[in-house]
DNA sequence: TAATTTATTTCGATTGTCAAACTATCTCAA
DNA sequence: TTGAGATAGTTTGACAATCGAAATAAATTA
């Protein structure tokens, strides 16, 4: 019994130490692949911002700002710069027409889905040789922490 | 076995999902938390420099500065912030007269210990109510991960 | 001892961020 | 219908972080 105490101990501490070296370190992990990759000329920021307007259909600027936590001044440098790079396409709604709809051009399409790959790469590693059960214990896992920080936030 | 390739693309995509997020958001939350806590006038870039100092130890600047990635003349600048707040004690060698070393004040140690608790928080709760037998297939994920990931850094 | 290498700092330029002020547009109540 | 506020986004000015190049200082090598 003391063995198996040691033995959830240790595991925990393993875990511990190699997550905070993931959170620490993914960034720029990210950072420099993205800048070896053939869309050298953004940033992960930017990519966040790519994702955002992607994953959130036809998102105004002032929704994509809050998803990424940016005021909405940073906002409109943020998106200058990714139209002049030709990532974004900016377009007032007819509706109501203070309003910027934010979409993807085709080259925002294709680093959007070279990112993508990236990140599931990523996943694809995590659960390597892994049993269906195992896959869904670390599921179950990964579930909890999104729920942690959700906690958090709302707190 | 269509129903449990079924279920595994399922599991699959929700690690990825939710991983993304976490990538993405975990960075903000805990800029939030440490704003929200008693130490409100550090980053957590400034964080990850009191990590990396307290985590090695005595190491010079241009040692800390390689770990998180800065330049060294980022890195002076960095640590003027941290000494002139009170964090983190600069002295020169007496060894070798060129090379600053570092360490980290008695406030240092108690932010820094304050983060290793919210850490181990996070940690506490990826593997909440789980065996031994899940910490353990979970501690395998993560080690693949790291796993992965410094072999991208060494390609 | 002179030349070279190494560790850090200083300097100037660039970039990302914010808050405040501003413009354009919309909404709603008199 | 209209005009007072509300809302969406932009512009502006200031500030922080970062970088590369040059400067400084100390150690090492030839």
């Amino acid at each position: 019994m003391k063995k198996m105490n040691e033995a959830i101990t240790t595991d925990f501490e393993q875990i511990n130490t190699e997550l905070v070296g993931v959170f620490n370190n993914v960034m720029w992990i990210e950072e420099a692949a993205l800048k070896r990759s053939y869309f050298s000329d953004i940033t992960l920021k930017d990519m966040h911002t790519i994702e955002a307007i992607s994953m959130y259909d036809e998102k105004s600027a002032s929704q994509v700002a809050k998803i990424i936590h940016l005021t909405p001044s940073s906002m409109t440098a943020a998106i200058d710069k990714l139209v002049e790079k030709g990532y974004v396409e900016r377009r007032r709604s007819s509706k109501d027409r203070r309003v910027v709809r934010l979409g993807l051009t085709h080259k925002g399409r294709v680093v959007y889905r070279a990112h993508q790959e990236f990140h599931r790469d990523l996943t694809h590693n995590l659960v390597k040789n892994m049993s269906p059960k195992d896959v869904s214990i670390v599921k179950q896992a990964i579930h909890n922490l999104v729920s942690y920080l959700a906690q958090i936030i709302n707190q």
